[in-house]
RNA sequence: CGGGGAGUAGCUCAGCCUGGUAGAGCACUACGUUCGGGACGUAGGGGCCGGAGGUUCGAAUCCUCUCUCCCCGACCA
């Protein structure tokens, strides 16, 4: 893409209504504008991040088995009145009326939606287990939303559900879920820890939350230092088996938030040079609450024996669009965001130091077709503008590559190949920097 | 939902107390000089001063009502 033509409104000045790094941050990369309080569009950039993460998420999703559906924004209220939530869940609903008064509902979640779909449809045990997720647009009319998409009223949030058998069956496939979550934060460059939660109104009663650390989190955590040590990439699982061992790897070292945290407990359980304790950002919650939903809605199937039996139930939320100012609150510094590779909007920022002058603009001419014909993506700052401003605005984009061509080094064959996250410059040749970015690392 | 604050140019803000032709910096347009870490000069364009009432010869400014946004707390993917 070439800077020229691409919509990117960043910001000089940090506009006043931001008050930490990645609502600040992702104004000034013209990643999103706000709406209204709490909404946001999102612009070319910052769609291009929320997509990457939406994708990780899908294929997290995929490997275990879930199958994506799309469930629509409004539901109806009478849906609502069967589960007894839409007298509970209170104000944070927001409700409408169609033109012929039927009351609807903006969705804050789709428990009851899926559990419909899935008493419609399903009969017998024979079907099970059955995971469906759908990644759509959630209203939670939030008392006071902040933090720019950290803490939005309208969020995209993937939710996932699982359809078991028996209680056995349903823990299993929480576990599926447990394990796709610590992979996909992962993948995402993210440290998440799990920790012990409250079911809240969704219910039930085994819950886990995700929290991710980032310095500007908004509770303060304490675990142990194990759990930032572990790569969960490395390990392999076999998704057929059971995965509790795995679980209880995972959740039998301490970790909490300043709500449920035992001093006590952490300093007797964690030896001293082990102990942290730092901020951190929920992004993901999953729960298992049996036939919570099932029994009202009716989602039953019949069992092997002939009877007639309510599955049991999970749910499992990532907040996709939370995760994009998740992500730049864990990395970033004080010039800009710095991107993980994985969810980068490009892979490598090519600029052009001296637009204008004929040897600058043949070589990144050139360097430019052979990156997109290797399909590295690129954005290419041919912009007339200064030296610095170009650094100044592709350090705030965060790109993990700049590929820096100026009259000064061409004059000797090379172009700098910059990292964004070590800042580490090395003056190579065209080809070498062509190699370097084309191939899986720079 | 309690408490505080703010709405004036795309952004950051001054002007308001004490009513009298709507301003600055950045951004934008044109030209020139510049050109490896957010340059400089000259000339421009851009405003129903959040909205509605009122007071007044005259309202960004004073009064009333209202809408919106932000911050702190209690609650939340």
């Amino acid at each position: 893409m070439r800077l020229s033509q691409y919509f990117l409104p960043t910001l000089k000045e940090t506009p006043s209504e931001a008050q930490i790094a990645s609502h600040r941050l992702m104004l000034r990369a013209g990643m999103v504008r706000q709406a209204s309080a709490g909404i946001y569009s999102w612009l070319p950039l910052g769609l291009r991040v929320m997509k990457k993460i939406e994708q990780i998420v899908r294929e997290e999703q995929n490997a275990t088995g879930a199958q994506e559906v799309l469930m629509p924004t409004i539901q109806s209220a009478d849906l609502w009145r069967q589960s007894a939530r839409y007298d509970g869940y209170g104000k944070e609903m927001l409700r409408i009326t169609d033109r012929h008064d039927r009351e609807m509902l903006y969705g804050p979640t789709n428990e009851e939606q899926i559990t419909e779909i899935f008493s419609g449809s399903v009969r017998s045990y024979k079907d099970l287990p059955l995971n469906l997720y759908h990644i759509q647009w959630k209203f939670r009319d939030e008392v006071r939303p902040r933090f720019g998409v950290m803490r939005g009223r309208e969020f995209l949030m993937k939710d996932a559900y699982s359809f078991d058998i028996d209680a056995e069956q349903g823990r299993k496939a929480y576990n599926k879920m447990f394990v796709a979550y610590l992979r996909t934060y992962a993948r995402l460059g993210l440290k998440a820890i799990p920790m012990q939660a409250d079911t809240g109104p969704i219910g039930g009663d085994l819950s886990h939350e995700f929290i991710i650390l980032a310095d500007t989190g908004e509770s303060e955590v304490f675990c142990h230092q194990d759990f930032l040590n572990r790569d969960v990439l490395a390990e392999e699982f076999d998704e057929e088996s059971d995965l509790q061992p795995v679980v209880d790897s995972w959740t039998s070292i301490y970790a909490a938030t300043d709500e449920q945290h035992d001093p006590a407990r952490f300093e007797s359980e964690v030896p001293a040079d082990k102990r942290v304790s730092a901020r951190g950002i929920e992004v993901g919650h999953i729960f298992f609450f049996g036939d919570k939903y099932s029994k009202p809605l009716g989602a039953s199937v019949s069992t092997p024996e002939g009877g007639d039996v309510a599955v049991q139930m999970g749910s499992y939320g990532i907040g996709v669009s939370r995760l994009v100012g998740g992500i730049i609150e864990a990395s970033h510094d004080d010039k800009g965001i710095i991107w993980p590779d994985s969810v980068a909007p490009f892979k490598v920022g090519l600029i052009n130091l001296r637009a204008g002058d004929v040897a600058c603009e043949a070589a990144c001419e050139e360097i430019y077709a052979k990156l997109e014909k290797a399909g590295v993506e690129t954005l290419y700052d041919d912009r007339d503008d200064r030296a610095g401003a170009k650094f100044a605005r592709m350090d705030l984009i965060g790109l993990p590559w700049q590929l820096i061509v100026g009259p000064r080094g061409l004059k000797n064959g090379v172009v700098e190949l910059k990292s964004r996250r070590t800042e580490e410059r090395d003056e190579i040749s065209i080809d070498e920097a062509l190699s370097r970015l084309s191939a899986g690392q720079a």
